[in-house]
DNA sequence: ATTATCTATAGATCTATAGATAATGC
DNA sequence: ATTATCTATAGATCTATAGATAATGC
């Protein structure tokens, strides 16, 4: 059993076991949370890790290099969810396509560390550089609520919208967890199914249609996350 | 006719009728929301306005003033309108509160200048001291749409959700205003009833109700309107 | 030798103040 | 005299680099 690592000793020895990357991702994600990207300087984040401002530099070129890591360790499992869907999902069930990836995203931005969800809406974020790749991918993320959400909408909306607004307005109604995270109400698989009927019931389906993509979709879910988990562990060995 | 205004010329001269003051607000009001708050500098507010960056000290004493106006300019009208609202519609006529409180602030959020909506949820406003008040606004408005919304909805959401939860959600729907205009598309009544008919929809109101809602509620802000603008020509003259 | 920290600091901001200046208003 | 600007600048950051140091690993 090791005392301790390699390298010169922090002066504040960490109590975390996670590597000084993580640490410092963690609490630049707080940080950048709760006070803004901008307004967040580097020696607040090393003051947070227990680090001198500039032994940061080891790990991360810089502050936007912290932030491009933050943004796509949140995109990439979310980008990730709309294949596994299509994959999925029997055909000619799209109230249960969208129900279902509605909570998978609900479930990400809920579990995400510090509510990083918000990150995207923040314009000090989207004007920094690093940001087209992941502006993107959300365009890809809006274009999948939009197709999945015309399809399960009633002729007489998807006669009057476009992929894209619907998939903005399905986009913006379920991020709403964010809001519900900082005024500090959990997200429960209670209000989690909450947010998804609503979502549906942005598309004018109707109620009867809700509850059973509801249950099928829940039936999905757990399914996903028992491959996940195998994965994950199999992944792990 | 005056040829110049009291006061040492600019460097460039202005081409805005708007006084310095709101000179300043809305150039500032246009990088805060492109760029971000804590992002935006003195500097480049004062570059914008085409005056150097001291001399921004004579209107404003410090950049948070020049949030808090901008933040006042916006939180105002819509406070005002719970109590309009309450006073206007009719007993037993939820949905129609309801619907009308989202069509206003609907309406107040897509004609704000340089989209100042999206002001709030960013983490760097919201961590500026002189957040706390309208902090508490925005409280009240939650907890008008919690109220407002309670009695519009389904007996059975009822009993199940309290006010704080249904308000937060309602408040997040309509604020999709922001989001259509970060992307471009432009807040038409068509979109702003649709969003409006979305937030009854997350309360379970029936189809038929919500027809009557929209009808209803787009008639009462007509007068609104009619009302509003006699005031203005009024207080102008 | 490699790793992960530390110390020290240069250079680039950024905010806010002091005081001068060039208009109009009376 | 009042108003609205200007110039100049002090003092406080903040980012990023250079180089030293104190561990482990081989």
């Amino acid at each position: 059993m090791r005392r301790t690592s390699p390298g010169r000793p922090r002066h504040v020895v960490s109590t975390s076991a996670a590597s000084p990357r993580d640490q410092v991702l963690d609490a630049a994600a707080e940080l950048f949370v709760t006070r803004g990207f901008a307004a967040t300087s580097t020696r607040e984040i090393a003051e947070k890790v227990g680090i001198q401002q500039a032994s940061l530099y080891y790990h991360f070129a810089g502050k936007d290099e912290i932030l491009a890591e933050l943004l796509q360790r949140s995109v990439r499992p979310t980008m990730d969810n709309v294949a596994k869907i299509e994959a999925l999902v029997p055909p000619d069930t799209d109230a249960t396509a969208l129900y279902l990836l509605a909570l998978i995203d609900i479930r990400t931005l809920a579990e995400a560390s510090h509510n990083v969800g918000i990150l995207y809406g923040q314009s000090d974020v989207a004007d920094s550089e690093i940001y087209a790749e992941f502006h993107h991918a959300r365009g890809q993320l809006v274009e999948s609520y939009g197709r999945f959400g015309l399809r399960a909408a009633s002729r007489d909306l998807a006669s009057d919208i476009d992929t894209r607004e619907l998939g903005e307005m399905l986009t913006h109604s379920v991020e709403v967890v964010t809001t519900l995270r900082q005024v500090g109400l959990a997200v429960t698989p209670k209000r989690a199914n909450r947010i998804a009927a609503a979502a549906l019931r942005m598309c004018e389906v109707p109620q009867a249609t809700i509850s059973i993509a509801a249950s099928a979709a829940g039936d999905l879910l757990a399914g996903l996350v028992t491959i996940d988990q195998t994965a994950g562990a199999l992944a792990a060995q």
